[in-house]
DNA sequence: CTAATAAAGGATAAAAAGATCCTTTTATAT
DNA sequence: ATATAAAAGGATCTTTTTATCCTTTATTAG
């Protein structure tokens, strides 16, 4: 569904997001062994979310990533994916053609956009926020893998 | 969402099929013209979709790639994306963690496996026969992009 | 039987995605 | 001021995906 880069992007805002309701800001290592994911491939990924305001990183000693408390009920998994994965996902034809719109569909047209417009609507309506008080569980379980 | 070869392959296949149902075998340069694919590309993934008894394939002069009649009602969308995807997309965590399930749930799990699962359905609900017959243009208008 | 045609399959190449390494910049504590 | 810590960024490498080329196998018409 989404690539590596969108998959460990948004591990690594949940996380940072989790430890940000917490007042602590983290670093790379600890984000990247928490997610499980490549450090320095990580690193780019962070620099990607950085320049697109998604994270605040601060450099030099004690420095470390961070989300503003008032961003937490701003920030959509939407703009997560749309700036690691573009937008194919949202407006791409499912058999690949150039052109996707009511006006020339494919013979998946009217079945497929049904179902992306279903993920296009979840991620637009999951704020980090969200995401962080519905865990039903409300730990950080999920982290062991 | 899908690969490229998964892409192509249903592409093809829908092709396929439609000709079939006008009892017209269709040769790989006729297929890859129509659907708009690099020709050796598609005959790789012709090739996996014979070996997979998805479509039959006619050596020789006169030969070509068919769908048997009675097949139409049987190969579903999720088949063909099964065999060239992979089964990821059905049962994958959307974060990417190794374990999806109701037990040890990420925090986009209960939400995410709702739109997995109603793509899984819709291909699983279609066949090659339905795409061909819902289509509300009856038409290969789709064939030009 | 032979020539021609078309798919199958092996080998290779190109492009994209995923991942790593190393140097530079910025900030902090002492 | 200096040493140190951490992110930023450039260069490079690896793997996977996408794509091409060429040889082999099977089939058919004549
Ligand atoms: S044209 Fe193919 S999904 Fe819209
Ligand atoms: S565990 Fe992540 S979607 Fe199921």
């Amino acid at each position: 569904m989404f690539s590596k880069s969108c998959e460990y992007g948004l591990r690594a805002v949940i996380f940072i997001a989790e430890q940000s309701t917490l007042q602590t800001k983290v670093g790379l290592k600890t984000i990247a062994s928490a997610i499980n994911s490549p450090e320095a491939f990580t690193a780019k990924i962070l620099q990607i979310l950085t320049r697109n305001n998604i994270v605040t990183s601060i450099k030099g000693p004690y420095g470390g990533f961070m989300i503003e408390e008032y961003r937490l009920k701003e920030i959509t998994l939407s703009e997560i994916v749309q700036i690691l994965d573009g937008d194919k996902i949202y407006t791409g034809c499912g058999l690949g053609l150039k052109q996707c719109d009511d006006k020339s569909p494919c013979p998946l047209h009217f079945k497929f956009i049904e179902i992306r417009n279903n993920l296009k609507k979840m991620l637009e309506e999951n704020t980090l926020h969200d995401i962080l008080f519905t865990d039903t569980e409300k730990n950080v379980f999920w982290l062991k893998t």
